[in-house]
RNA sequence: GCUCCCUUCGUCUAGUGGCCCAGGACACUGCCCUCUCAAGGCGGGAACACGAGUUCGAGUCUCGUAGGGAGCACCA
């Protein structure tokens, strides 16, 4: 039988990390037993799920890289099939009508409650054998086995056993005509024929429960492996207010697709003291029965490390195209400027995202506009600043452009004034960024160009003669 | 309240009864390198939640305690 992985995302939001975790997981899974991987909107919540959402959560699976298998199946698109289940559950007796509306149950519940026991519905037209009539509050109800107990081995979590006395008479069909929740996943998941049911551990509880619908409806138990949450910094629930959490703010932040995912393998998972890992090798390597059991916290600054990992070791041309989409967002004219591959080699060591690296590189793409005025009265005006400037720009002139040359520039810029490298560089740095801070002061030089690196030389002497 | 789950350095984790007075990585930190900032190299501090038990021997097995989490919907 062929390995059978989902992704079932609801489409009320934006594709966040716990799904994107989930989803590289099942999408992992998948591909290590050569199986397949497949994509389902849960939207039958019509009052949450938008179109919108679901546009999102597909861009951010793009943007990964987690290819589906298939055309996503849409629960909205199978309300026949649903229906047709529900009713031969009824007919065969495994299923019946109810009629409480939602305040006689918010009653009994808190009666339940009172009593200190579990909030269930008590099962009152479980065996009335009424016969169907129209009811606003009408709903199908599962009959779930009063005796024995579900058992279930989890890859991640163990052995689960759940007392079906636990459980109450579900309701699988809404009175407003959509199918719920734990109904529409078992019917789904057979007719997909789901082997491997990868997904969020808030669903351990919901497990039993779709255990029974599943023989109730004949259907073959798949293997089910419950991933533990991801937590913030704090290890409190994710949350938009404290971190970001959609995976699209990690692109427009400047991470990389596969830092994240990474990232994102590493979290919960390990393979040794292995840190970094290719594509193929987390499909080689990962096994979601070697999935921690217990929560985990979410480490920007880790993200962050893995991320600079890559700037350095990817080929700076396969990042450039990256890098244009963050300088075009910074407002840089990318075509008034070095080439983006060599402005990566220069950055790569002392950024470690693309939009800090954009934001860095804006000194080649744009005028100075403001002079750090520290920098400015330490390195430009003082005794040495203006003759440094005159005599590097007139070797600057006729030298050249290659960033060795220009080394070999200021190395005898430094030798005829007999300066320390400090007092030569630190001014050039300032005439150059505006700042006391860049890549080698050669190479600043270099990717601003001659032209360019001449005329700002010379608004420095101003400053530095004024 | 009830049910289920979890617990090794600040964080992610290695560890499947002796190889562990607990290893790696991020972060922090000392030194080196150095034209700034980084990057890099070499070091450092830092953890088995607690208590019983099983065993010659427990981070590893069992049971309790404490703490944390999830669920208990006509949401998914």
């Amino acid at each position: 039988m062929t390995v059978r992985t989902r992704f079932a995302p609801s489409p009320t939001g934006f594709l966040h990390i716990g799904g994107a975790r989930t989803a590289l997981y099942c999408w992992l899974e998948s591909r290590r037993r050569g199986g397949e991987f497949l994509l389902r909107i849960e939207d039958t919540d019509r009052e949450r799920s938008t179109d919108v959402a679901v546009q999102a959560i597909l861009d951010a699976m793009q943007w990964l890289g987690l290819e589906a298998d298939h055309a996503p199946v849409y629960q909205t698109h199978r309300l026949e099939r649903y229906r047709k289940v529900a009713d031969q559950l009824v007919a065969a007796g495994k299923a019946y009508y109810a009629y409480e509306s939602k305040d006689e149950i918010e009653a009994m519940r808190e009666a339940a409650m009172a009593n200190g026991e579990k909030p269930r519905y008590n099962g009152y037209y479980r065996d009335r054998n009424e016969p169907l009539r129209d009811d606003p509050n009408r709903v199908i109800r599962f009959r779930n086995p009063s005796e024995g107990s579900v058992v279930f081995d989890d890859k991640v979590k163990g052995r689960i056993e759940w007392a079906n006395a636990e459980l109450d008479d579900l309701v699988i069909f809404r009175s407003d005509g959509w199918p719920t929740y734990n109904f529409a996943v078992v019917v789904d998941d057979i007719d997909m024929g789901i082997t491997e049911v990868i997904r969020g551990d808030d669903h351990v509880n919901n497990t039993p429960r779709q255990i029974n619908i599943y023989h109730a409806l004949g259907g073959t138990v798949p293997e089910f492996a419950h991933l533990p949450m991801i937590l913030d910094k704090e290890g409190k629930k994710l949350s938009k207010r404290t971190s970001a959490v959609s995976v699209m703010e990690y692109r427009d932040d400047g991470f990389l697709p596969h830092a994240l995912l990474n990232y994102l393998v590493r979290l919960g998972w390990s393979h040794g003291d292995q840190e970094i890992f290719s594509r193929d090798e987390m499909i080689a390597l990962f096994d979601v029965a070697d999935v921690n059991k217990a929560a985990s916290r979410f480490d920007t600054e880790k993200l962050a490390w893995l991320n600079q990992h890559y700037l350095k070791t990817d080929d700076p041309q396969v990042l450039a195209p990256e890098l244009v989409w963050h300088l075009a967002r910074a407002g840089a004219d990318v075509t008034a400027g070095p080439a983006p591959a060599e402005v990566i080699v220069a950055l790569r060591d002392r950024v470690h995202t693309l939009k800090e690296m954009a934001e860095r590189a804006m000194i080649w793409y744009a005028p100075i506009v403001d002079w750090d005025d520290k920098a400015v009265a330490k390195h430009l005006k003082n005794d040495s600043a203006a003759g440094v400037l005159e005599t590097a720009k007139a070797l600057l002139a006729g030298c050249e452009w290659n960033p060795e040359p220009i080394h070999q520039v200021i190395e005898q810029v430094a030798t005829k004034l007999e300066l320390g490298m400090g007092k030569i560089a630190q001014p050039l740095r300032v005439a150059m960024t505006g700042t006391q801070v860049s890549p080698s002061i050669d190479h600043t030089i270099y990717l601003a160009g001659r032209t360019e690196a001449l005329r700002r030389i010379d608004a420095a002497i101003e400053i530095a003669s004024a």
